[in-house]
DNA sequence: CTACTAGATTGGAGTTGTTCAAATAAGGGG
DNA sequence: CCCCTTATTTGAACAACTCCAATCTAGTAG
């Protein structure tokens, strides 16, 4: 389905803003609002950086992308939504990557890491 | 152990706003560095702001206190160190609670939601 | 006990991430 | 193609930190 039909499956309004930002986050996971406002601007030339903070609300609002909040960085942003997966935030690079359904343990891909997890949020 | 002494052992100075910081976090765990602040305002008369951001930064690189980052909201301080110990953080009401040693579930003690947990961080 | 000095505290200014309100611009049904 | 509703922009404000320079003080040497 093409981001442009997402949107109005939702009754959401067709514009150049959201459908840039949702095929922004379907090349690269994980954005900070900044990262996205910046990958926006390139792909339609501007937008300002409180509608990208608007747009994110409102998709995530709608369920097209889901609201991250790692603790002592900005938000960041995602578009798989719907299913049960949990995030890895190493934290000497700063990187997240997905873990899928269950409390597996992975390596931190960059760094020399030792596991030992947290759980930080529970809903 | 008394906080003093827990300080001269790291060969920190003792002084009124560590100790009160100390006292402060081993009666109430998981507060942010404005609650901090004003629970040792309310011991000690007064201290700057700045003041408790450093002192909180100074005991917890000295491993007295650990730092809690929890997405969405100010950083928090707790006593309980050395330990494995996670954190449930509910996203309704907001409290965090312990949860020890191992992957555990549990619910939420405050609000109706249901189990589902997200690993945020990991080190 | 007093003076000294490294280290602690203060005050003020600056940054970043985020939200609010009012004015302007744009989508899409009629 | 026009109008009404909804988006976006602009500008301002706020909270949580962080940094810097100046002042003060705990602990120690004399």
């Amino acid at each position: 389905m093409t981001s442009a039909n997402l949107l109005r499956d939702r009754h959401l309004r067709v514009t150049a803003a959201r459908v840039a930002v949702l095929e922004v986050l379907a090349e690269r996971s994980h954005l900070t609002t900044d990262e996205v406002a910046t990958a926006v601007r390139a792909r339609i030339g501007s937008v300002s950086t409180q509608a990208s903070y608007h747009v994110l609300d409102t998709l995530a609002a709608a369920g097209l992308v889901r609201r991250i909040e790692i603790g002592g960085s900005a938000a960041r942003y995602e578009r798989r939504v719907g299913d049960n997966h949990h995030h890895l935030v190493c934290r000497s690079c700063g990187d997240v990557s997905d873990v899928d359904c269950p409390t597996a343990s992975g390596p931190c891909l960059t760094t020399s890491a030792p596991a030992g997890y947290q759980i930080d949020e529970a809903e």
